[in-house]
DNA sequence: CTCGGAGATAGGTCGTGCCGATCGGACGAG
DNA sequence: CTCGTCCGATCGGCACGACCTATCTCCGAG
């Protein structure tokens, strides 16, 4: 019942162990000990299994552990809340973001440093799959990611631009007087691609199964920087348009819009809508309007917006 | 910081009163008013505003009041969990109801008795916005409401059964013999229908529009029953067709299915998607598949299931 | 002026959370 | 087989804090 009881509880399932348990929360493993054997007796149900050591949680540990975490997590947002309420928000904002939006990523963590300067940020480049672990499992704030392709599930959405999508080739090649091209033509070409297991890259296979085409991608790779470098040398890509906001195309090299479908995905902020909503995550979403960062990363904007 | 202060917290602004919230938490009046000053110290934070008697809360008290109710409620969530594990689900499921739901509402309370025989259900029938306050209050388990319209926020959705309409004429009338008919054919006739508050009226008066006519209501009422009556006395009604499910069609009157649009509006649970699921919660949504009890309420095998 | 209500203060008691020290069983190494 | 080690449980004692009753202060109503 009591936050300590419980503290030790979500230390004791994630140490897996009485004494790293008890050093964790800074008290003696006795009092560790002691404190879950009363809180075993005040709830009337066995929750670790009681071994010669230490043999994980029973069901009804896990059960009332899931609790102890919510507990916890409102414990640290309450600590939280209480630090900005009396010296401003302090502390790290932790942020994921898929590849495609490192790019622009800089739109959102200065605006939040410029309101929030003693915070912290941490950026880490990862999937969408991580991010979704890392928002349910709480160690992650917010995420940047696609939101309206394989969608996540308990996440509150704030949509910040619209990506789309471009092929990159040389500008002395054949395709160096094109303004558009159709992704039914771009299939007919050999191509550098990123690799499937990238979300990036399913986005564009969608993209040319709707126009009817199966490209053949002679490159794979996984880094976009080798897709311009193999574009410049002839073997054209496709990248999402925001790719080329923060860089100069390099020169030799062309950017030719990819229609019929005009694809475009969404990119913004996830955060967790099943846990209570911490407030640095509260001041994250205060500062951008929904799709409000559209227009600067269409309109090349972003050196202003970023300075 | 402890769950005792933050539980005195809620019940200060509760009772806008020191003495009463003291009592109402089972403690003296000076332990009540001693904890929440340590609450101020520990915090750093004035949290109730001082003078000769209770003046309401500070603003930072205000935003550390949130976070108290968070942790009262997740104790409450924790508690009925251990209950559970224990000694099965014991307690009261609090359930809002709106009036069209109501003949079909047993199917949902028997099976959950069935399986829960030392549960008690209270239903109240209430409107579709108080259940959406009551649930995010915490006032309420659960709602029983129409889930594609007027869709409420931050809610989780489980359809149990969609419903359909018809119209209630007099047998021995001109509309005697039809076997359906039309929205705007309705339109036509001098009619009774629920009240302009009630959702069901509202979704009724959508179908008109979508048929491009008006209707005329002679006869406006908030009881159903009152419907009935006035078809049998030749004033023709417009209800949903679970309405007739619970009770036989009285002598004299016939329910003729509307048509030009077909209408459909779907009925189901409503949860909190905020605060977390309580078990009790958990354990009503675990018996209900989606859509799982519109076979029983159109083919009518309602007096089985609901015995 | 007095009285009653509201909340703060004072002083004392009891529970309990924590510590250091120690115990006891299991297990691996030799 | 036996010893040493690791892990968790147990013990005795201390100290803090949460609570209680009683009392005080202040203010407004009558």
């Amino acid at each position: 019942m009591f936050p300590r009881q419980l503290e030790y509880l979500v230390a004791l399932d994630r140490e897996r162990h009485f004494g790293r348990a008890a050093a964790a929360c800074h008290v003696s493993q006795p009092a560790l000990s002691e404190a879950i054997r009363s809180l075993e007796r005040e709830l009337g149900l066995p929750l670790v299994v009681r071994g010669r050591r230490f043999e994980g949680l029973t069901p009804e540990g896990e059960r009332v552990l899931t609790w102890a975490q919510r507990a916890v997590a409102n414990q640290r947002g309450l600590a939280q809340e209480v630090s900005r309420l009396r010296d401003g928000l302090i502390g790290t904002l932790r942020l994921g973001a898929i590849p495609t939006s490192l790019p622009t990523s800089p739109l959102v963590t200065t605006r939040f440093r410029e309101h929030h300067p003693r915070m912290h940020v941490t950026l880490r480049s990862m999937t969408s799959r991580e991010i979704a672990h890392g928002l349910t499992h709480g160690e992650l704030d917010a995420g940047l990611t696609y939101l309206d392709n394989e969608p996540l599930s308990d996440v509150d959405l704030r949509p910040l631009w619209r990506e789309r999508y471009l092929l990159l080739a040389a500008s002395d090649g054949p395709l160096g007087d094109r303004a558009t091209i159709g992704w039914a033509e771009a299939a007919t070409l050999p191509l550098c691609l990123l690799t499937p297991d990238m979300q990036h890259r399913r986005i564009v296979d969608s993209a040319f199964a709707a126009a009817g085409a199966v490209p053949d991608p002679v490159v794979e790779t996984n880094s976009v920087s080798a897709v311009l470098a193999h574009a410049r040398s002839g073997i054209p890509g496709v990248t999402a348009q925001t790719w080329l906001v923060t860089q100069a195309l390099p020169p030799g090299l062309r950017a030719i819009p990819l229609v019929d479908p005009v694809l475009t995905r969404t990119i913004g902020i996830v955060t967790s809508a099943r846990t209570q909503r911490l407030p640095v995550v509260d001041e994250l979403l205060a500062l951008f309007a929904p799709l409000e960062l559209d227009e600067i990363v269409h309109t090349g904007g972003f050196a202003a917006g970023a300075s």
